[in-house]
DNA sequence: GTAACCTACAACCAAATGGTTGTAGATAAC
DNA sequence: GTTATCTACAACCATTTGGTTGTAGGTTAC
């Protein structure tokens, strides 16, 4: 049996691009990313319940892209950088291949399959 | 009414990065980037139905992350770099919109450590 | 203390997703 | 011409997703 409590990298991309495939969840990064908001405070702008809101948000922080903070009776949402960046590396991977750089590629590679 | 058989942005962006959320879909993007694989081809190599590949390309299809060549009786699978670029520019504004943060807070850091 | 607010989480539901098998149409090979 | 190959697509099924409402616990305000 596969330990899968520990997600492979696999699973952590898909998990990554998922979260990235729903527009109220990229509202949420950007809004976030200026500094921490409340999921209460988040959800009065959309038009959907905050138990939705907060699905949202447990879907971003499952894929490491955002973190929540508890101040007094509220929780702050702040947006993770380090994983809007290990997103760009998975889409970078696919550029690069497309332009040929064999060698950088040969690299990376290595990199994905622990060598 | 918003005619939403011209799909807005958000919906092309929601299926960018759905189409990116999958392994195997991943995979045939960067296998696809190479040259031009028929879909059986691809199909070969993954422990699935050929119907079932079928349906990824077609998901990547109308993300518009591939595009399709009839040649004879095959049809040959190749990746469009313009679409997993406009993936990157969606992960690029988000990125921009932390880094603006960082930049304005290491401006008041400059200006009270420095002055 | 009580009321109001913020969050967590369960139960439920419709729709989408990811897989299957089966059928049918074109093209290539013999 | 027949057969094999490649693709398209429909029908079906289990699971996940994205939404809802409802209940309960903790924190703040009065």
């Amino acid at each position: 049996m596969v330990v899968d409590n520990v997600p492979n990298e696999d699973e952590h991309v898909n998990r990554l691009f998922h979260a990235l495939s729903d527009a109220t969840r990229r509202d949420i990064l950007h809004r976030s990313a200026e500094g921490g908001l409340s999921v209460s405070r988040l959800a009065e702008d959309y038009p959907m319940s905050f138990a939705a809101v907060q699905k949202h948000v447990a879907v971003l922080e499952r894929a490491g892209l955002v973190s929540k903070e508890r101040r007094g009776r509220e929780q702050l949402v702040r947006t993770e950088p380090d994983a809007v960046r290990r997103a760009r590396a998975a889409l970078d991977r696919i550029e690069d291949l497309w332009r040929g750089r064999v060698d950088r590629m040969s690299l990376i590679l290595d990199e994905e399959l622990g060598a």
